[in-house]
RNA sequence: GGAGUUGGCCAAGACAGUCGCGGUGCACGUCUAUCAUUGAUAUAUAUGCACCGAGGAAAGUCCGGGCUCCACAGGACAGAGUGCCAGGUAAUGCCUGGGGGGCGUGAGCCUACGGAAAGUGCCACAGAAAAUAUACCGCUCGUUGAACCACGGUUUAAUUAGUAAGGGUGAAAUGGUGCGGUAAGAGCGCACCGCAUGGCUGGUAACAGGCAUGGCAGGGCAAACCCCGCUCGGAGCAAGACCAAAUAGGGGGACAUAAUGCGUGGUCCGCGCUGUUCCCGGGUAGGUUGCUUGAGGUAUGUGGCGACACAUAUCCUAGAUGAAUGACUGUCCCGGCUUUUUAAGCUACGACAGAACCCGGCUUAUCGGCCAACUCCUCUU
């Protein structure tokens, strides 16, 4: 089996990326996540994080949806190829790692379908 | 043994495994560039190995510095801060030691602690009066009237005056207590205490002690304005330095004016705009640097009551930037809940909380534990 990893050209690095995702995308939510997708032309799926200081105050739990969502993210390697961005939504800070990492997995797979049509 | 006070230390609960992230070093492969000629250097990237990878508060951004850039003859005002004394320090509003005041049986703790006889202002309610003092209930001499009478007076009412001892109000009422004194009273007199002034003694000083003199100066609030002493230039690592796409525009050179257009002209040349190309400077995105060796930690010794200083030895301990330091599994520990309670089962974000240029402080949040010194109570010997 190909060994997951997240490389740092796998994240999204600069405003210019981040635009272009909320500008078009296909999104999907639920109370603990808000995920944008739009479809690249590279040969990997990216990750971008948006998780505010307005909706997750404590910089401790910021970093845990962080750390969860890249682990998460890492994990599941067979995404479609398209840039990600992932947006705390207003029970994220509450919710449990195992709560948050089934919302995820089940945001991956709606978007992939979504992606296929877009 | 119980209750407590002060100071210090630890703290992702511990261990193992699997996967992953950031940094540094080494090895090897690939790409590009340069030198050179099959190698070397640099950059980027993939892989492997080794090592390192959040805190006591990293937080609040409340003070003080370093560092960087800008400004700057000197002085004054304004503004802000600060406020018993001495010391420590790079510096402080911090720390240490000391003094005054308050709290506690005590170890100890708290303290914005300069000036109210420079000025202005405020002092609710209650109370007569809250500040050039005054007089509600009272107390008292005198005068006048009334009643009683043992003819000495007694009681009572009004009133001129005296008084601030007593009552009452208040957080606070013009020194306190006692004796004398008086018509009743009063620093009116005296003793002690307090206060003020001036010497003296001790102390670096804050201050303390004591002596003499004065009969008392006239309340509180300065975290009200204010006065006095002292301190303070501004902005911050998104500081600052360097490299530098794309697009637009600027300056200079060369070429073409053969072709096109416009302006200066009646026309041509020329010149300017325009066209092609090269160079230069500014500079956005982006990148590099600043960036972690520092008022540094640890140990020992010396000086000092101490904060701390000095000397010697030794150690190197995060450096990210859409932002690494994590996830899962197992066993144990701790906590919680339940039960059939020397035990078993179940359970999960296991305190507060996440570096962003770096230090010294303060403040706030905080599960649990360890160590030392001291105090009070009780028991035993």
């Amino acid at each position: 089996m190909q060994r997951a990893r997240l490389p740092k050209h796998a994240k999204l690095l600069n405003a210019a990326d981040f635009d272009r995702v909320f500008d078009k995308s296909v999104r999907s939510s639920d109370q603990y996540f808000t995920v944008l997708a739009s479809p690249n032309n590279l040969e990997y799926p990216r990750l971008g994080m948006a998780i505010s200081k307005r909706r997750v105050k404590l910089s401790v739990i910021r970093n845990r949806l962080k750390r969860i969502v890249r682990e998460n993210f890492r994990l599941s390697q067979q995404n479609y190829n398209a840039d990600y961005v992932v947006m705390a939504g207003k029970q994220g800070a509450i919710g449990t790692n195992q709560e948050l990492r089934e919302s995820l997995e089940k945001h991956w797979g709606l978007l992939k379908k979504k992606c296929a049509i877009f």
